[in-house]
RNA sequence: GCGCCCGUAGCUCAGCAGGAUAGAGCACCAGAUUCCUAAUCUGGGGGUCAGAGGUUCGAAUCCUCUCGGGCGCACCA
């Protein structure tokens, strides 16, 4: 239950009944945690938002509203204070119950139905496949991958998508590439790769299989003899490689559509006719952009689609010179063909250095979904990589390029993924590999993770104190939870109650590392209260002489496991139960 | 020149769909800790939320402009 949600339906209900209010508009009422707890556990803006309409002092209507909340279940007492704010204290019962709602819900704790089955397609990845991911890449396999089990969380029905771009004039130069290496893997001399090939040695075990597989059969050959097969086999060895990748990070995806064979199958000239019908499709010429004009620029009569009417900045070239299709004129197909699919609602998460292409492609998601579509892009920036502070010098040239792969071997798929959330997406973002080796309060994964296994700790340290039969589930679950009376208790299960709204808003708002913070704040708020046990004995996990606090204790400590576990499951983080 | 993103404490960043006295970590200062894992905790100082207007009961948050930074800008993907 999200006790925000619960509580602005009641305070809603009442405000919509008081005679002074029929009729009243009431979804702007809100209903938050106050930011200083002494003003109480929940305030609501009932009074200042609706005083207008009814016509009276925001405070005068404020004590109408007060007078009934105060009678609603769990809530002990209210005052109005400020402009008109409603400040509401809850009763000790009603976060028992609240804990008692966490502990039954387990680790599915924060699961929501507000998606309400919705459909909704993830685009995430889309490395092209011309060589192993970088990290860059990385992080946006793991926002997207976050971000849809964040949305699956919420109860949207998600489907995570990669879109091979496999169509390009990059794939011939990877098959190039490719050959030339072949001609090496058959004992050929071939020198330096020259410039314009893709250099990297990922392609050698490629050129081995091949020339395993085929022979000397393309050998000599001229290249319009091989290119589409060799391509065909680059294709798919470089995508077995990103498949490599993205299984080391953990990283799902339900389909991988071809670029190739949506061209292959008309879907673009689909596409294209499906706009000319509509008059947004026509030969023009451009003006050369301003500022920055090439210098091999020349004026051209080129096919366009009329973005401008749906709020790009100019129209786009969907056909280059030579008649085939642009990438843009490709990629309104895929999005014509994912809403036909019946995705209305799609996300794609790309670099931010395609942040420029965003526009046209929400004009023609508008266009091709007669504005029934919507498309949010969410640009990730970069990753810079550190260590002790100092940039990594990377260089491809050196050999000293830092791919994604080298980074999870060096500190582990969970640590990867888990710092990859730890700035918002249009943030950039220092990876420092001193830091995430740190064990300390610096390192978020690591304080985190220790907070859950501090608490699997506990657990353990209560079994041998007090046998293992007397810390049993049953005993646990059954414990007596109104013997949790301690403000820092109640503070840690009103944190924990916040969960299920905070998983809502970040789904929303598509921002999962919303969750990345939640969960740092709830290991400190956790940490803090394990601390105090050492001032105060009487607030140890752990009291022998009474078994019944115990487990009230022990209760409250698994919540909190199984808290922090349910943010770990949407993250794809594994939770450690003991730190070593 | 245009578009998008960003500008919050010395540093790195949060800020919960507009709410009350703007928060956390690091760093700094002062303390605590024979104790369920010292793999920490408590307290303190420190901010004109880049600047200026506007919207309103109320703005770090929304709008406009200015300044500063990043990215992108025809037939690449």
């Amino acid at each position: 239950m999200n006790l925000f949600r619960h509580f602005t339906n009641e305070i809603s209900a009442i405000c919509a009944n008081l005679d002074a209010l029929k009729g009243q508009d009431v979804s702007r009422l809100t209903v938050e945690a106050p930011r200083d707890v002494s003003h109480g556990d929940i305030t609501t803006n009932a009074a200042m938002v609706l005083c207008k309409g009814a016509n009276m002092k925001p405070r005068d209507l404020a004590e109408i509203i007060k007078a009934e909340i105060e009678k609603l279940d769990g809530v002990t007492s209210a005052e109005i204070a400020g402009p008109g704010f409603i400040n509401c204290r809850l009763d000790n019962g009603f976060w028992h119950r609240q804990l008692g709602e966490i502990l039954k819900a387990g680790t599915d704790y924060g699961t929501s139905d507000v998606g309400g089955g919705h459909k909704v397609n993830v685009e995430y990845v889309s490395a092209n496949p011309t060589g192993p991911m970088h990290v860059g890449h990385g992080r946006g396999a793991v926002f997207g991958d976050v971000l849809a089990s964040l949305l699956e969380k919420a109860g949207y029905d998600v489907t995570r998508e990669y879109y091979i771009n496999d169509a390009g004039a990059q794939v011939d130069v990877l098959a190039r590439s490719l050959y030339l290496r072949y001609r090496e893997a058959l004992g050929e001399d071939i020198g330096e790769i020259p410039e314009g090939l893709y250099p990297g040695d990922y392609l050698v075990p490629a050129a081995q299989a091949l020339a395993k597989r085929d022979g000397d059969k393309w050998k000599g050959m001229d290249e319009e003899q091989w290119l589409s097969s060799i391509r065909d086999f680059a294709i798919s060895a470089m995508m077995e490689l990103i498949r490599e990748d993205l299984s080391a990070l953990g990283v799902k995806h339900d389909v991988f559509t071809s670029e190739r064979e949506l061209v292959g199958a008309g879907k673009v000239d689909e596409a294209i006719n499906f706009l000319k019908q509509k008059n947004l499709i026509y030969q023009g010429v451009l003006e050369p952009p301003k500022g920055q004009k090439p210098d091999d620029w020349e004026e051209r009569e080129q096919t366009l689609f009329k973005a401008t009417d749906f709020g790009d900045d100019v129209d786009r070239p969907v056909q280059k010179s030579d008649g085939s299709w642009t990438y843009f004129a490709s990629d309104m197909a895929y999005h014509l063909d994912k809403y036909r699919r019946g995705f209305a609602d799609m996300i794609d998460v790309w670099g931010a250095d395609h942040g420029g292409y965003v526009k046209r492609m929400q004009a023609a998601v508008k266009a091709l979904t007669d504005n029934n579509g919507s498309l949010d892009v969410k640009l990730c920036q970069m990753v810079n990589l550190m260590d002790a502070g100092e940039p990594v010098k990377m260089s491809k040239r050196a050999g000293t390029f830092v791919t994604l792969r080298d980074v999870i071997d060096e500190v582990g798929k969970d640590v990867v993924r888990f710092i990859m959330l730890t700035r918002k997406n249009d943030a950039g973002l220092d990876f420092d590999f001193s830091k995430v080796r740190e064990q300390s309060k610096d390192n978020p994964v690591f304080y985190v993770q220790y907070a859950h296994a501090r608490a699997y700790s506990v657990l353990r340290m209560a079994a041998e104190e007090l046998g293992a039969d007397g810390v049993t589930d049953e005993k646990v679950l059954g414990a007596d939870l109104s013997l949790l009376v301690d403000e820092s208790e109640i503070a840690l299960i009103r944190l924990m109650a916040t969960w299920p709204r905070l998983v809502e808003t970040a789904a929303s708002a598509h921002e999962p590392h919303r969750m990345a913070f939640y969960m740092y704040d709830l290991a400190a708020e956790f940490h803090q209260l394990w601390n105090k046990g050492k001032d105060n004995a009487s607030l140890r996990f752990i009291i022998k002489e009474n078994v019944p606090l115990t487990m009230a204790r022990l209760a409250l400590v698994r919540a909190l496991g199984s808290t922090i576990a349910s943010g770990f499951g949407v993250f794809g983080v594994t939770p450690k139960e003991e730190m070593r």
